[in-house]
DNA sequence: GCCAATCAGGTACGCTGTTCGCAACGAACC
DNA sequence: GGTTCGTTGCGAACAGCGTACCTGATTGGC
């Protein structure tokens, strides 16, 4: 009481905002802030500030921020959508290549997705999705299952193996010069020790494939091993 | 001066431990803490409370919890060695093996891979290990790196996958019951929705697989594939 | 025009990773 | 033997986090 501004009119009007940030809202600043910024600087603070809401208001439509979380990872797979052909190789490779998109487009996702089951409505589309687009195959769904399991886990692992080096260079705040100025001594120190041979030769024989050209490569093999496997 | 014990024998002895915890030390109290009760339990102060040192003490031998985080990772690698047969695809089917089981053996590690090239000595050793598995296959060293770079993003993948539900119910503190009580009804709601067809055929009529069944399965399909496009 | 229900958000708690600087020790030197 | 000096353990403190609580303003129904 004592420590009020003893004058009324001196008090400062409370902000007499009343804009209810709603959850789309708050998921899709969550995602550009983790977008461009990465996970770390995703904070439910930082997201309030963004909004222009109070912190402790975004409690009122998100649970906590691994609900959040939860909610950031289903939003982005509504992006995707496959028109699917009959074709069953090519339309799981084009799931496959939609998949791959999303995980690069959002280099937080394949950190945060061991962990969570897919249980969300545009995950159960997704998924839903990549068994009609293999279903052609065979009648026997639990091929069908296996095989999209099978695709999905390449995809998932490829794109993690392809996010790793960009993912710790923005983690350590380097540039990509600088990066490269401070393992590429350690790696040339690796060769010259003679210990690992292959390693040598793949760094210094072998061609330097795109990201896609590696995808495509791996792909290819699973999706041939699934052809060569399916029941009529 | 003044807020000290006029008393000198009234001073507390300052606690006369002077046993450094080693780096090896702290990292597989590290481990065990993760493996035990899962990475969010994983805290420095934890980590010093276990090793009965100060917390601040850590900080002489690991530069950050980052820091430890990649030597839990190359260490847990270390326990992985494979003897090859000269058999292209029966070794590299038992490096495949290898990395799932330490995969399993340590849940937090699928979600702590991502972001972190694997530059460690383990790591490199392993990688080493997988190439010249697969050297056999063919004299095209980016042949060979493709074909361990697939098995190895496959492996990755779906133990990923493999472990999700896993790791989502250990995360939520549910029991087992608990945990199939609260996702049953949704799932079951979404079957009878009648919108997921596809989903639904594979929840009821689908057999079920043990996980080693799929990883059987997945892995047989990608290195059919490695097989029938390798050159001769 | 009033009252009850609703809801934004300030404040605070307990936790985190990390730094600073001091205290205690071993060794080395006069 | 006494003194200095580098090393090492670590208490205390700081900034920032997720989140619960509760106050006070706003609004819809009567």
């Amino acid at each position: 009481m004592a420590d009020e501004p003893a004058l009324v009119w001196a008090k400062e009007r409370r902000s007499p905002r009343r804009q209810a940030p709603s959850v789309e809202q708050i998921v899709r600043t969550a995602i550009t802030i983790a977008d461009t910024e990465g996970l770390p600087a995703l904070s439910m603070r930082r997201v309030a500030a963004d909004l222009g809401s109070g912190t402790a208001s975004l409690y009122r439509y998100v649970a906590s921020r691994d609900d959040l979380l939860d909610l950031m990872i289903d939003e982005v797979k509504s992006a995707e959508d496959t028109e699917l052909t009959g074709d069953w190789r090519a339309d799981l490779a084009s799931v496959a290549h939609q998949v791959r998109a999303t995980l690069l487009r959002h280099p937080w996702l394949s950190g945060e997705i061991p962990g969570r089951p897919a249980l969300g409505t545009n995950s159960l589309r997704r998924h839903e999705a990549a068994l009609a687009a293999a279903a052609p195959l065979t009648g026997d769904i639990t091929f069908v299952a296996g095989a999209v399991d099978a695709v999905l886990a390449y995809v998932f692992g490829t794109v993690t193996q392809e996010l790793a080096e960009l993912q710790a260079q923005r983690r350590s705040g380097l540039t990509k010069e600088q990066w490269q100025a401070s393992v590429g001594p350690y790696i040339r120190e690796v060769i010259e020790s003679g210990e690992y041979p292959q390693f040598s030769r793949r760094v210094i024989e072998g061609e330097d494939r795109s990201a896609e050209e590696v995808f495509e490569f791996g792909l290819g093999c699973v999706l041939d091993g699934i052809a060569a496997r399916a029941p009529h």
